[in-house]
DNA sequence: CGTGTTGGTTACGTTGAATAACACTTATGA
DNA sequence: TCATAAGTGTTATTCAACGTAACCAACACG
């Protein structure tokens, strides 16, 4: 198996070339995420069968064995997948708009948030909606970690504008009590790097954001929003979006939104 | 539990009694139900199996399936049930507040919908974590129509504080257009009886309480939010709520809130 | 009482995860 | 060059769990 224990590219070191067998076995690792995603695609589930992967690959189901201890470790692999994915989308698309448009950024981030759900409602719902049945989720594992990495993704352009000093005060009620205490004296642990800290009320503004942006895409990944046709659900999301900008002091946005 | 298949007690008509048997029957469906539930909350997964419920309930695994057909079928009777038992948590909460304090009122909604995510994490993964593998949601099913009735309970309070003249102009940008013309325009699909209609920006606003109110628990659910500290996610979750009321225009609370 | 319905049993078939034992291929080193 | 080890695949097998079949006991009911 692994016998490359400490590969831990040290930062600065030159990432080591893989041998043949190296690019071979990682191949197939991916193939067999791939043959494992279009299958839960195709039913509609988040669940797959072993033998089915293996048959789509033209091999037996026992050789996969050989890259994943088990299913959980395959499961494992497309949730951390599907996190970073999510989170490399959202980087992208907010990066299209300048830094000294967090509002502008921001929409971005929504828009690719719920965009990406919607492509790929099944990974949505395999990172988004926990139970498969029989996986017990790492507690503080790799999907843990990966999830704190795609949700940074979300909350970096606040940081961002805070260094830049863009933000207006949020129309927030600032909770003088634990959340100041809190976000007063602590590491953060959210942070991705060396970014300003964020004043309390912008700190609450933020998770409230989140919060708000996951619970659309959310109720309507799983169809919850299906009575009302698509250009209701699309002008209602902009809305809520602009509102929960508005709220959290981020400037209206400089950039016209596609 | 709602133990009544399908007594369908027309409006008027009497009640049929049970005869022994039926009583018998009832109290097994449910025996088994608080079973799987309790195997659930056991192993902290969506997951169970049918020959632990039987040896629970000291019977073997083939006499379950005189009760439900399938796996399946058990599964959507536990999600039927965590809907109604949502709904209903979130009704009588509510109603310990007069209908003439609607921001009292969300408040005491707001609060159930947490409290009991927080207090059945399994029922509520259950429900708000999509279908388990091999699980295929029947569409415009059962499941569907208690997600309806449930949901139906946070919104009540909207329509009876509008129809007392009690909610101000929320501080949404109306939507003139998609929104508008789709509330004005409609029988509403989500009202319990004879509500008055809202205004469609009481509409969009009532929408993103809603999401955002999911969002929040949900994110605290599956644990996302476990980085802060109980009292903060505590000061931060009352502070959203509040936030939003104000937005969609409730009044602030009268009831002082335990 | 027979008789049908209901609720239970044991025995069985099937599927699919996971392991064991074995075979072929490829890299590597004396 | 060839022997050996690592890596990748196979077939055969075990095991767990869903679900079905066939049979049996108890009970309601004419």
């Amino acid at each position: 198996m692994a016998e490359e224990p400490s590969e831990e590219s040290a930062p600065g070191s030159t990432e080591r070339v893989l041998t043949r067998r190296e690019r071979a076995r990682a191949a197939t690792v991916g193939e067999i995420k791939q043959a494992a995603l279009s299958l839960m695609r195709e039913h509609g589930t988040t669940d797959f069968r072993f033998s089915d992967i293996a048959r789509i690959m033209g091999m037996t189901a026992p050789a996969l064995y050989r890259y994943f201890a088990d299913r959980d470790e395959l499961l494992t692999a497309l949730i951390v997948d599907a996190y970073d994915d999510l989170g490399a989308a959202v980087a992208d698309r907010r990066d299209q708009v300048p830094r000294d448009d967090p509002g502008g950024r921001f929409h971005l981030v929504a828009q690719a948030y719920r965009g990406w759900a919607r492509s790929e409602p099944t990974r949505f719902a395999l990172i988004l909606g926990m139970p498969v049945p029989g996986y017990s989720a790492p507690e503080e594992g790799p999907t843990t970690e990966a999830a704190r990495r795609a949700m940074a993704q979300l909350k970096s352009l606040f940081y961002d504008a805070a260094e830049q000093g863009l933000l207006d005060e949020p129309t927030f009620d600032l909770d003088a009590g634990p959340v100041s205490q809190f976000v007063d004296g602590r590491e953060d642990p959210m942070k991705l790097g060396d970014e300003a800290d964020l004043p309390a009320v912008t700190f609450q503004a933020m998770v409230h954001c989140w919060a708000s942006l996951h619970g659309f895409v959310s109720l309507e990944a799983y169809g919850h929003l299906d009575w009302m046709p698509e250009d209701v659900r699309d002008a209602l999301f902009i809305a809520s979006m602009r509102h929960i900008a508005d709220s959290a002091g981020l400037p209206a946005p400089k950039t016209t939104i596609s």
